[in-house]
DNA sequence: TCTGGGGTCCTAGGACCC
DNA sequence: TCTGGGGTCCTAGGACCC
């Protein structure tokens, strides 16, 4: 009988730690439970901002992103500390493991905030019980408040746990969204930052609401494809997934630092660049993958920022083929003004693995002489039926990403293998 | 005394190829 | 005579989020 029913909506959470590095402070040392807190990068320097304020400081007016001395001339009692990374990805890591108790399908989207598909876990209970489960869970052994919002989709589950902070659970059906949603600025609309804001109230269009009735091709006109899918999240829809493995596939491995004071010292500025690149390669060692393409950002003393980068031959991961890259850029590139800020990230990325099996290729492909790949490649052809690699061999950058492509690169590297052992 | 550091995604133009 | 259209790669910059 369902089948003559649309089919079932899915349930989503939306799970957000509230003010998530100062709660993990005050869990950490209890003293500091109930007293305006604030953490922030260099306390000590002139460019210190506020990162993460408690809810004490953020009555006296404190908001992340404030400069330190703004912060403290609000509410001078304030007490600051610098950020302690491991103690939060301790943190971040236990809070996940409860939501996994509830569902594989989670979706980290930060330090502090992930998504959940319970569509399938009624057995568990209604999805507020469960909410209040974790919700209870996390408070008890972790002593970090969080707010949860549950809807049928990401963007109104995100937009629902942002609406009871802290210690809410929002509940956000799409029959709520003329009542709930669509009264908010569009500015408060996750996805519309200050400048598509900007645009919108340019055009007439101050609420959610607003943007939901708008006539789409003004909007696509003003923000193209962006101000579509805008309209559709205004009105409720939003097919994203909840990918447990999205987390893990990253992109791009950087790091940047304001200098204490601007400059022009060229010592102090390669020692920053090497350094620089000390760091993206040991986390690149980490993750266990290569770059093919180094960028590096210069911001003049006047915040002025320009990035400059190159797609390089060759995968690398050492710290000097980066530094080398990195230094480059540098000497090409800068205008000779004072710098502020410099920074160095690694992009196109691809794990270890992958890379050297493009090199094996790509060696087949430049060296065609080599009879016995070019047999390897022609036995796998008649076994398949077809070769899967025509467009790897082209473009030996291509990763494999059907599962067919894969068993035909490892069947590859086992001839290849063999053939080197009989040799 | 204004404004950190980690990311993702999108756009747009030019080069180059077919 | 006087100029198509699609696709990919590379580069630079902008908007947004936490």
């Amino acid at each position: 009988m369902s089948k003559w029913y649309p089919k079932n909506g899915r349930v989503i959470f939306h799970v957000d730690m509230n003010s998530f590095y100062a709660s993990v402070e005050m869990a950490y040392n209890p003293e500091l439970k109930g007293k305006p807190l604030a953490i922030a990068g260099n306390p000590e320097e002139r460019k210190g901002i506020v990162v993460t304020a408690s809810y004490e400081a953020r009555d006296k007016g404190v908001k992340t992103t404030m400069p330190l001395w703004q912060a403290r001339r609000l509410c001078p009692n304030m007490i600051v500390m610098r950020p302690n990374f491991e103690r939060y990805r301790k943190a971040s890591r236990e809070m996940f493991s409860i939501l996994s108790q509830v569902t594989p399908l989670v979706q980290p989207v930060s330090i502090d905030e992930g998504y959940m598909d319970i569509t399938d876990c009624a057995d568990q209970g209604t999805p507020l019980e469960i909410a209040k489960w974790i919700q209870d869970t996390v408070m008890e052994q972790l002593e970090l408040p969080c707010s949860i919002g549950i809807a049928p989709n990401k963007f109104l589950a995100k937009m629902a746990s942002d609406m009871k902070k802290p210690m809410g659970i929002t509940v956000l059906r799409k029959r709520d969204i003329p009542n709930k949603l669509w009264p908010m600025p569009v500015r408060e609309m996750y996805g519309v930052g200050e400048k598509t804001a900007e645009k919108l109230n340019a055009s007439h269009i101050q609420t959610i609401e607003d943007l939901a009735k708008a006539d789409v091709y003004v909007l696509k006109g003003k923000l193209g494809i962006n101000g579509e899918r805008l309209q559709n999240r205004a009105n409720g829809i939003d097919d994203r997934l909840v990918d447990p493995d999205a987390v893990s596939e990253f992109k791009s491995i950087g790091n940047s630092q304001t200098l204490p004071h601007d400059t022009t010292d060229d010592n102090e500025i390669t020692k920053l660049l090497r350094q620089l690149s000390q760091k993206v390669a040991d986390r690149m060692e980490n993750k266990e993958v290569v770059s093919r393409n180094i960028q590096l950002m210069i911001r003049y003393h006047d915040r002025k920022t320009i990035t400059r980068s190159k797609q390089l031959p060759e995968y690398i991961s050492k710290v000097e083929e980066i530094y080398q890259y990195a230094m480059k850029l540098w000497e090409d590139h800068w205008n000779g003004d004072p710098i502020r800020l410099m920074g160095v990230t690694a992009q196109d990325l691809s794990e270890k693995q992958d890379a050297t099996m493009q090199l094996d290729l790509f060696t087949y492909e430049s060296e065609a002489k080599n009879e016995k790949l070019y047999s390897a490649i022609g036995e796998l052809t008649d076994k398949y039926g077809t070769n899967p690699f025509k467009k790897l061999k082209a473009k030996p950058k291509a990763t494999p990403t059907t599962s067919f492509q894969k068993d035909f690169l490892d069947d590859f590297k086992k001839v290849n293998r063999s053939d080197h052992e009989t040799n």
